[in-house]
DNA sequence: TGCATATATGAATATATGTAGATATTAACA
DNA sequence: TGTTAATATCTACATATATTCATATATGCA
């Protein structure tokens, strides 16, 4: 049982381990947006962009509605953002230890 | 400059990507703990349990120091139980909508 | 010094993932 | 009905990841 629960927190952490999707998430912050404008925001083929959406799709962290000719896509939980945003600041964090350690390392070596 | 950012955030969730390597995490949710009482509590070969904490180690989510014979390991950045912490709700949530979807499913064919 | 223990690393293999190009599907509209 | 636009799917290939077994390294101790 508890095994079952890391696997589905694994699984979703994995939909969201690429730069592509990440950025369509990042679109999608500002509201519901069809295929046709998030493919030129966040760069690549139509059928790359395509294939990310699909991932995102299967794990249940956008859900999709036909409008016509074209597919409008939204966050289904906007708890999604505030996991990006808690890695955000545990990057910068990193970032600025690495920073820290750059420095004192070359002060002492002055 | 922001295309690196994603990257990095999405390096650190491909490391979060892995049941064994969650399971890791909640051990050293506890404390700072040695590799040989890290290894039983998740399970798995030795050689593989190894790897898995190479990777942690990689995306500096956690740190290792030599205690004589043993290794102990942190986490780095407690932010990091905040995002996992996060992702257990988004799961739940997620399987909670999924209940909701199925019985008013099976509700209408009655 | 030689041995045992704890841990990491390397190599080999199987499996998963990412990308691009080609094609299929669906809806709108002339 | 035929054509176009938007999107998804399929295929093939390249790359990344996970697992296991074998081996290397480092520490402590007899």
């Amino acid at each position: 049982m508890q095994e079952e629960i890391q696997e589905m927190r694994a699984a979703v952490f994995n939909a969201l381990a690429h730069p592509l999707r990440i950025k369509i998430l990042e679109k999608l912050r500002e509201g519901p947006c069809c295929v046709c404008n998030i493919i030129p925001c966040v760069g690549g083929e139509q059928s790359n962009v395509s294939h990310h959406l699909a991932i995102l799709r299967k794990s249940n962290i956008v859900r999709s509605e036909k409008r016509g000719i074209e597919v409008w896509y939204e966050v289904t939980d906007p708890t999604i953002f505030d996991i990006l945003d808690l890695m955000s600041s545990c990057v910068l964090t990193n970032l600025k230890r690495s920073k820290n350690i750059l420095e004192s390392t070359t002060r002492s070596l002055q």
